[in-house]
DNA sequence: GCGGAAAAGGAAACCGGTATCATTTTTTCA
DNA sequence: TGAAAAAATGATACCGGTTTCCTTTTCCGC
């Protein structure tokens, strides 16, 4: 009878040995409240430095090493405190999300965007309200980042577009992603919606209903989405040869009362428009009632558009027209640019998203 | 010439050592991006230990010394590290916002309210998503309490009636404080609402109005302020000597899609009721809608009244007749009695509030 | 079977605070 | 004035991880 020779077989824990650390790490478990390193590393008879690499995914660490430790952590049910590796690594595990936004059913989709991605994970989402007329807002938020050092910033609009707030980043080397209508930074650190083509379409749909006589309440100048809607809507209507003129503008600031206040100015203005197009459906919604005070009916007076499709929209009579933007999904797409490492395949999460308009009463042909 | 007995002066640091320290302090906040404990204490000549007493408001330290270790550690620009703080003191310095809310409105609200509370302190806010329908929802709770020890956690309704959460909170010692319409827990763990009142006061409006025929759409039976509203709503219009029988009640879910559906059902129903109170706004904006697709006019053919005051109701049209509860303030309140230490005045803030109706166009004299 | 390189593991310092308890200084009172 | 009591302060361990740097083990070809 001769010997074969056998392939080497992967080095395995010997079972004893597991067997007897899975017991005392399961009677840890029992015992006391909670178990830290130390005692991870006394059961499975290894250094804390060991335990510590086999946490972080260290490629130093034997496989054989390895499977003990996972097997005395998964027994004794340890989790690595989070208070302790912020200190030791100088970062903390917070999410913030940096927002200023006139409407708040936006930012409660972005954060639930972001916490579907970090849920079950031991990210926290934090909220930064930040807001750029305050005094000493820059101070507040550069405050937060020295004492937590969080692990990264969402930015929706508009702060995305604050330069001076990028700048405070940069200079405290905190990570963050920028929500915007343009690429304002390189690319792992943008999400990117193209407004303009959404703005594009509401003017396609507002021009296949035949009208004409078209105005448009954007937001503030001060936010690039306000251009890039503007001047996508001006691009979308020349394709039918229709023309925005300049006075067919109004300024609001995406809130509700100045899209009632700009409505009004339209609807008393020399012409009324037979549509109007707004640059959120806040503003849009404040339209609906300067249309209603005025003795006007939706949409066989006046067709109105939004944009961001809200909640508001549908608690809306009738029911707004709107151009969808994937708010939550959006909120997802930037927090896993900060979570997942980088070479991760989901770190490849789509960073651009298209605008769709929803079409819905509020719009109709010209009469 | 006589010596006069002069009363002691109170010792006061020698201002040479003072200015010294102080200008040592200002040399190491020019040069070392952040200073620390070991920092201030090296350049006051004092201990570890007498500084953190200092940033800790012990009592044992002279006020000669604290003075001078006050003035480094403002010379300094030194902050205490939160994370270091957390993990020596076994507490973060986290508010955990716990909620399951079917109103996004309510809920932000209620994180202003926090926020408002918690501005200028080392204080956060995180965000805690609860969902009693999902399946581990108890258990990702308590990892998250064990993982990151909340400094305390705000619990508005319908969380705050959970007892399998309050059950776990105490289990595992957690600080908290429950918002709800009936007194839960002992005062210094809860903000009350008195929703049955509030409720009332809208009975008492229709009554005005000479309804007689009231529907009334309430929230889930698992909900106390459903139960709250319900039983206020029907005192308040048995003091006319209206009754409300069970079967012009309706369950509804809190959301529009409820409110929408239960509108149809009285609409349709043996007789038409000429008023609704719904049990919240977001039921209200789902009852507009349901009148207008019956055809019928608000508040000619139909009055409504709703719950909350959130900010849509100004957005629907009519602007909805609705009881205002105060939920940003709650929050406030809520957080203060988590972050202000007991024996401070603040501490004695509010904990009980009254809601008011807010009359507007939803609502008028029945034909 | 051996030498040397690479892999794996460990001791101790460190992150920046707080807590325990002993020690020094100050106050009180005989 | 001096001793006891009270107040103020400090040396050192500790919270629970990570990191540096060094030692030991394993692997490989000759």
């Amino acid at each position: 009878m001769g010997f074969v020779s056998l392939p080497k077989l992967p080095p395995t824990v010997d079972p004893a040995r597991l067997q007897a650390a899975i017991q005392e790490a399961e009677e840890l478990r029992q015992s006391k409240a909670r178990a830290n390193i130390n005692d991870i590393a006394r059961i499975a008879r290894v250094s804390k430095k060991t335990v510590s690499r086999v946490i972080n995914d260290s490629p130093l660490v034997k496989p054989r090493t390895r499977q003990l430790i996972d097997a005395v952590i998964a027994a004794a049910g340890f989790k690595p405190d989070p208070q302790a590796r912020a200190l030791a690594l100088g970062r903390s595990f917070l999410i913030g999300l940096v927002y200023y936004n006139p409407s708040p059913q936006y930012v409660v989709n972005m954060q639930f965007g972001i916490l579907d991605a970090i849920q079950d994970t031991d990210f926290q989402l934090v909220l930064r309200p930040c807001d750029r007329h305050e005094a000493d807002y820059l101070g507040r938020l550069g405050r937060f980042i020295e004492q937590h050092r969080p692990f990264g910033l969402v930015l929706p609009p508009s702060v995305s577009e604050d330069e001076a707030v990028i700048d405070l980043l940069r200079s405290l080397n905190a990570d963050y992603v920028r929500i915007a209508s343009v690429p304002l930074d390189v690319p792992a650190r943008m999400i990117v919606t193209n407004d303009a083509e959404g703005a594009a379409q509401a003017a396609r749909h507002l021009a296949a209903l035949r009208h004409t006589d078209i105005a448009h309440i954007h937001g503030p100048n001060s936010f690039r989405s306000a251009h890039e809607r503007r001047s996508g809507f001006r691009a979308g209507l020349a394709e039918s040869g229709i023309d925005l003129p300049d006075s067919r503008l109004v300024e609001g600031a995406y809130t509700f009362e100045s899209g009632l206040k700009a409505t009004e100015r339209l609807l008393y203005g020399a012409r009324r428009p037979t549509a109007i197009f707004a640059g959120n459906d806040e503003m849009a919604a404040g339209a609906y009632v300067a249309v209603r005070m005025a003795g006007l009916r939706i949409p066989e007076d006046i067709s109105i558009v939004g944009f961001d499709d809200t909640p508001t929209s549908a608690r809306l009579w009738p029911a707004l027209t709107t151009v969808r933007l994937p708010i939550r999904e959006m909120g997802q797409a930037a927090a896993r640019l900060l979570v997942d490492p980088p070479e991760s395949p989901d770190r490849q999460a789509q960073r651009s998203f298209m605008p769709e308009i929803v079409v819905r009463q509020s719009t109709g042909r010209v009469r």
